[in-house]
RNA sequence: CGGGCAGUAGCGCAGCUCGGUUAGCGCACUAGACUGGGGGUCUAGGGGUCGCAGGUUCAAAUCCUGUCUGCCCGACCA
């Protein structure tokens, strides 16, 4: 492609909307454009680099056995009534009704529409197991889209779906998955991180994200400084040797605390340490209030709490609804003297205080002295606590560490709560009627672009892997007006084309530095500067994007240089 | 949805406090000349309903009201 034909729109100065490196990157080098709030277009050096990330999705999908369809982009409002996430979804996903007054969304992921076609299709245990995925956008109505790329409403997604008889089955295909997720992020220049994680509204048992390690990440992940443990921290739980069982337990007594209401404050008051306080939180879950208790110097995880209180989701009441409808002081709050009856869940931490301080539920006053049983019921104990920096390894006691990740892939194991809903079932060897369990399998597309830039630039632009850069080399001529040089600069570039390198030629009548700026603002893996210099010596300058020096490189060998390099690059990627 | 900030040329911004010729600057763009190894120089140009609507006023980019959009923080994020 010559650049003097080309649509390549870069920006010398920085959009004051885009926050980080791989958003500025992606407008600058004129990749993306927006249209809308979470919404992108993508210019053509854009989609190049776009397709490419899909092919490499395309074929190792293909390679694992998995096959290819096409859902509908619209789904259909039974199916997410049957499969119950309607309500779940909820604002997220953009319903639309069509003339005939038929509700639709718009697929936020589509677990339904290929339950629905494969259900129809399968009769027989020998149909399974089977793979099948697509990729296509998906749209998320995000309350707030940001960071570019990374999180949009509308996003190119590969989302895979397999049916199976057994766990060992779905287990083989979870691994599958698995490896296969790893070839995909290794061919375009991704180290992840698999971490366990919180299967949430998916449902199913094991679930497993991709982490890309990243400042701009959304997702925290906890690691151990020493075994491997790694998980997300909606999942992660650690190890907690905090014991004061054999401290004699006393009798309740009631404090004075005018206007002394968090803990740190009443931990000041009665100089006692934050370990000694129940903290006690009111929650909301549907139509419930809970009261949800955890050691003082910790805090609740609510997606922990969700999970416990069995998926509904949970929100953290408005204070005058507390005190109206539960009669209750807020910065106060205790399990002791419950003036109506509520539910109290507990963290597994509240197990193990003695003598504790929490609030009486009457205002300026705290209890100490308070003892499980004695002096309060909980109801249910579960983990509910948030996993922090410093805390000890559930696995070996080590302490942990935090980072921040993108998320490019996360594999579930679904069991059958999609064909059950959808009625889906084969025979056995015996004749029976069974239901298949399913898994599912997704990469965020769009969003590997991104990542990839987060984690490979300079100052001076993009440094693109050569398996989805754009193009492989750009020819720079350092003067289009000398004869020689143009001469130089068209015969390798059709002979680079001859040969199948995708290179671009920048015939622009424009001065060096700006060919140069553009070329590694655009981040094009090779380059080859033709000057008069090199040409004295019957050679050109052979420049790698990733490097700062060049070699020498006569004429007559660049083409056979450049195929040995892409290859060998190409190859070191796919080990 | 709550809190904060912003909207003036394709991009980045000034002007607004304290209303008053023709709304500016840099980059980009067009034409020409010089130039030619890291975003060149000069000359001459084009491009604006000052987000939108209403109001105050002799007069509004500027003051007031409403509204839309965007960004940041939070809530949210299978």
């Amino acid at each position: 492609m010559r650049l003097s034909k080309y649509l390549i729109p870069t920006l010398k100065e920085v959009p004051s909307d885009a926050q980080i490196i791989s958003h500025q990157l992606m407008l600058r080098a004129g990749l993306i454009r927006k249209s809308s709030s979470g919404l992108y277009s993508y210019l053509p050096l854009g989609v190049r680099i776009l397709n490419k990330v899909i092919q490499i999705v395309r074929e190792e999908m293909d390679r694992s056995g998995a096959l290819e369809v096409i859902t509908p982009i619209l789904v259909p409002r039974d199916f997410l009534e049957i499969s119950g996430r309607y309500e779940i979804f909820g604002e997220n996903m953009l319903r639309t009704i069509d003339r005939h007054q038929n509700e639709y969304a718009l697929g936020p992921t589509h677990e339904e529409g290929v339950t629905n076609l494969f259900k129809h299709e399968l009769q027989s245990y020998k149909d399974l197991p089977i793979n099948l995925y697509q990729i296509h956008y998906k749209f998320r109505d995000e309350i707030r889209p940001r960071y570019g790329v990374i999180r949009t409403r509308e996003f190119v997604m590969k989302d895979a779906y397999s049916f199976h008889i057994d766990e060992q089955s779905l287990d083989e295909t979870y691994n599958m998955m698995s490896s296969t997720y790893r070839k995909i992020f290794n061919r375009c220049g991704l180290d992840t991180v698999p971490v366990k994680a919180d299967s949430g509204a998916m449902g199913g048992s094991g679930s497993e994200e991709f982490m890309v390690r990243s400042e701009v990440g959304e997702e925290t992940i906890i690691e151990c400084s020493q075994c491997g443990y790694v998980a997300n921290v909606e999942k992660a739980v650690c190890y907690d040797n905090f014991r004061n069982k054999d401290i004699p337990e006393q009798d309740r007594e009631l404090i004075d605390t005018p206007n002394v209401k968090t803990i740190e404050e009443v931990s000041k008051f009665l100089n006692k340490s934050h370990m000694d306080f129940i903290k006690t939180l009111v929650y909301q879950y549907g139509e419930n209030f809970v009261m949800v208790l955890i050691r003082g110097d910790l805090d609740v995880n609510e997606v922990k709490l969700n999970n416990a209180l069995g998926g509904v989701e949970v929100v953290l009441p408005e204070q005058e609804e507390i005190i109206q409808k539960l009669s209750l002081p807020i910065g106060f709050l205790g399990p002791v003297d419950l003036i109506k009856e509520i539910e109290i869940i507990a963290d597994n931490s509240i197990k193990d205080i003695v003598n504790g301080v929490s609030g009486a539920n009457i205002k300026d006053k705290h209890y100490i002295n308070i003892n499980i049983n004695k002096d309060f019921i909980v109801s249910r104990f579960a983990d509910l606590r948030i996993v922090k920096e410093g805390d000890q390894c559930i696995e070996c006691k080590s302490p942990i560490r935090s980072f921040k990740g993108v998320e490019v892939g996360h594999i579930f194991k679904l069991g059958d709560k999609y064909t059950k809903a959808f009625n889906v079932n084969y025979l056995d060897e015996q004749g029976n009627s069974q239901i298949p369990i399913m898994g599912t399998y997704g990469i965020g597309v769009t969003r590997i672009l991104a990542a990839v830039i987060e984690h490979s630039h300079d100052k001076d632009g993009i440094i693109w892997p050569l398996s989805i850069a754009p193009y492989q080399v750009i020819i720079i001529p350092i003067n289009w007006k000398d004869d020689q040089q143009r001469t130089v600069a068209k015969e390798l570039y059709k002979n680079l084309n001859d040969r199948n390198i995708e290179v671009l030629l920048d015939d622009r009548d424009l001065r060096p530095g700006v060919k140069f700026k553009d070329a590694d603002l655009i981040g094009i893996p090779i380059r080859i500067n033709i000057g008069d210099k090199s040409l004295a010596q019957q050679s050109v300058e052979l420049k790698l994007r990733k490097e700062s020096g060049f070699n020498l490189v006569p004429v007559k060998d660049v083409v056979d240089r450049i195929l040995g390099a892409i290859s060998e690059h190409l190859i070191k990627l796919q080990s």
